[in-house]
DNA sequence: TATGAATGAGAATTCATTCAT
DNA sequence: GATGAATGAATTCTCATTCAT
């Protein structure tokens, strides 16, 4: 039931989705739909929710503490791309949706921030030289900024490929985009 | 009068905001709104032409031909975030909220993708070695996926630094985290 | 069963009480509800109906026709003061919701008028002079009135005194407010 | 356009009476109704707060302070019944709807206890012998429920008589139903 | 018999949009 | 040219009522 409702929402965002069409979409009727879930909010909520859930979990589960701060980046971003392109559906309506409706922003940028807080410290953790935790706090944005907007359009292709995509989103961020101006050779 | 629309649907969305209240902040009568913009969707449509069109202005401007391709890129990437910093509620427009709005996401991918793919074009121009032009294309996407994380970031800041928050982008591009494990030295 | 009816509609009237507040009151499910009584209708018909006879029961009960006319008047309000102190919710489900529901308000006017058109024999057989009988009509009219007024109050005080607050009634029929103009004195 | 509320009101009471019925009644359209009113509530409570204020406008009118306060209460209650005669609406909204809606009820009984205050104080104005204030307050809830009453029956009748039937309810006030027993003859 | 699960119908409320002036 | 006044159409939500078990 909640599976409809993020189909549609995924689709239409938070005000163009109606009840009617969720219930439609549920193959229930919407008294149903407001007895199971109380209002379109809490209905969203509840999506929000519960994806957010899968979403962590599915991260959380491929975590290796025992490997390398780098390789559990790695491990992470493989996670999160494997997780888009299996749940389309969720990432999109958490990612694209959700995170611009007001009052549920908030409860997506809290699973966000976590995530990307951890990968701050694994940054930190995997650094030479010395810098302020806040500048992995940056580079850890930039790296979850650039992972979404790879996710984003592998989602558009027909045959979407999360471990090669992940795995240019990895090498770009070890390695840049080539350590030294083409002027410089 | 597009001013005040572009404040109202960069702080609302298109969807919770209405008429009356662009109106209001336009002061002008809701007649006149529609006798000058026709209907809610193309006076949403002319703030995305308008604010893309001052949006590829301020980064065209700043184009110098003559430099170095990497150079190039810095370029730009300062003027974006420059953009950014100084015209806040035309980039939220742009990119927080239209890109979402189905009928409207199209217009505003379009003026996206431009950018895009001069970037890829002068990533190619300035990287070694071999690759397909896709490749550049995904980096170029990274790298801008980067970037409006990172001015998501800054534009919750109370006093944004553009220039600051664009060289930590270039570096992090050029040079990615660092180009060794910490194991490898 | 209608106990428990009868106690939610006198406590939110027949609009506001829900056939799921009623079912959950009375320790049933809806369905039985239906089964038993029909429907909303048919329910709230079915509590006046029980309840109007346990008032006619209750009133019926104190008549002594070996008494003089006006000891019966006075036994018949010490009765339904009792009753209404006795059965708050009958009472206020009677005189103020049933009351006022135009499709039932029938019902409940017919029990009242009974008791108006007794009142208003006993006042005629009790009387002196020439007076038509509609004259005596409305005497029970006003008499019935003031009783249902000082009802509603007593039975908004913490320790309602029925037989105190019939006495008053019966004096202040009889006696009026003090047969002589002050200016008389 | 309260006008037309009003009379829907009284008819209906609340929560039967539809936002669509009031504005065809007001041959206006339903957005106007929230235009002007806001809300059903606050359409309710705006007729209560007008008639409530006609109301006492036309009992206050009537008020003759150089009167004996018997010839005061006499008027009051003529103004009152004329009053019911004349916007039976007005009366059957304020006294028979208004009365029992919960939100509501406050505010007309606030109307209502004032008037009988009133009353009790000339009562108590106009009495002999020693009886504690509270005593009068309990006559004048006698009094006016009497009058309710009759004003009740008589807007049933096809041709209202205000005067006459005032004169009833004054008369058996002050004299009751005769002073004296018939078996005391 | 008894009920958990389901729904059709309708109510309040809002908003983009348009006359009449 | 400008606007106050007006509305059709849609949306969320509720409730009396009924199956399927």
């Amino acid at each position: 039931m909640l599976d409809a409702a993020v189909t549609v929402f995924a689709d239409n965002g938070f005000h163009v989705a109606s009840m009617d069409e969720i219930a439609e979409a549920a193959h229930i009727s919407k008294p149903m739909l407001y007895l199971y879930l109380g209002s379109k909010e809490e209905l969203f909520a509840a999506c929000i929710r519960r994806e957010s859930a899968r979403f962590l979990e599915a991260v959380t589960a491929g975590v290796r503490p025992e490997l390398s701060p780098r390789d559990q980046v790695a491990n992470g971003v493989n996670s999160v791309f494997a997780f888009a392109a299996e749940h389309r559906d969720s990432w999109v309506m958490l990612y694209r949706q959700a995170r611009l409706q007001q009052p549920f922003a908030q409860q997506v940028m809290a699973v966000h921030q976590q995530a990307a807080g951890a990968v701050s410290q694994l940054l930190q953790r995997s650094a030479w030289g010395n810098h302020p935790a806040e500048h992995f706090d940056s580079l850890a944005v930039a790296l979850v900024g650039a992972g979404e907007a790879l996710i984003d359009r592998m989602l558009d292709q027909p045959e979407p490929d999360p471990r090669a995509t992940a795995q240019l989103l990895i090498e770009f961020s070890w390695h840049g985009l080539g350590g030294r101006r083409r002027s410089d050779a």
